[in-house]
DNA sequence: GTTAGTGCAAACCTTTTGCAGCTCT
DNA sequence: AGAGCTGCAAAAGGTTTGCACTAAC
């Protein structure tokens, strides 16, 4: 079960609480993934079979716009789909392993800094802000030189795709 | 014309320089704007009528791949596209008005700083890095305020949609 | 002369919309 | 009871792909 934030905020606001919400809710809550509406759909469907993809989408943009999650992109890692999490936590970046996938929440002060010296120095009034940073984590850098090696001494003309991030596993459609 | 940086990069590395990949270079590189794929089309659409919009996407793909162009999502204001800019400039954020749509840069230590402590605390290699934030700039804190001022003159029930942001005239696409 | 790049048409993926019927409160 | 939601089918927006032809080097 969900923690009851999110259900009492939209009770008080006098959204219904219908079936098909508490198994969304409760699956974005407790996943403590990021998951895309493809992802949640197929784990909801799994509770109950009718339940239609665009309800996932009218949930979604329900719970964006109610400021409840957060919308993410992963630097596009996996396609053009987005992520979704809870807004619980504090504010904090993304960072996301361009050949494995693994993402890490990254913390720190820098983050409120930016947002104070954006409010401060702008004016500006922030209503949500996002951090994604793409790269190679500590591992996959390690990966990576050996792939490159293994090609340098087989085939130089594959230098070139080894460049690029390598299609991980996890990649579910066009490259 | 534009700053010969790109195209050397390009002819360095062996990229053809065809009269397309020229018009387009220019425009990305000149506008000084964030353009998306569609605004880039019908700018060299004037320049060269023939030149087919998958070609922009296709010259885009390959500059985000070399590291010469940043995407950019503006926070998905005006839509799911994505816009580019060229990778000149330090590092910066991008905060965007969810109501008039103006896009202003921030540069500042917080995001040298963050960058930092993701490579040295996460080990982490970053290849790209993106931080975009929405909210009212402002101008438009202040005409927030006048057009709920009015509406609860005239019609309490409109109140809600006011909560959202206001569809501004720069949008293209379904609300 | 090669090989990379282009245009065209068609596909693709993700998300939204219209509408009739169902269901929370 | 009735406004709010859902499911279904269809559309839309943005981007990619296959293939034959063209042009840059």
């Amino acid at each position: 079960m969900a923690h009851p934030g999110i259900k009492d905020s939209l009770r008080e606001r006098g959204v219904r609480l219908t079936r098909q919400r508490r198994i969304l809710l409760d699956l974005i809550d407790t996943s403590g993934q990021h998951l895309d509406a493809e992802q949640l759909f197929q784990m909801a469907k799994k509770k109950d079979p009718k339940l239609n993809r665009v309800t996932v989408y009218r949930t979604l943009k329900m719970l964006k716009q109610s400021g409840l999650v957060d919308e993410l992109d992963l630097m596009h890692y996996g396609g053009d789909q987005h992520y979704y999490e809870t807004r619980l936590k504090q504010e904090h970046a993304h960072v996301i392993c361009l050949r494995c996938g693994k993402v890490e929440e990254f913390f720190g002060e820098p983050i409120h800094k930016l947002r104070k010296q954006v409010e401060e120095n702008l004016g500006f009034q922030i209503l949500l802000a996002r951090t994604e940073v793409g790269g190679y984590c500590s591992n996959c850098q390690i990966m990576r030189a050996r792939e490159i090696d293994i090609v340098r001494e087989t085939d130089l003309a594959e230098l070139e795709k080894a460049e690029q991030p390598a299609s991980p596993a996890a990649k579910r459609k066009r490259a």
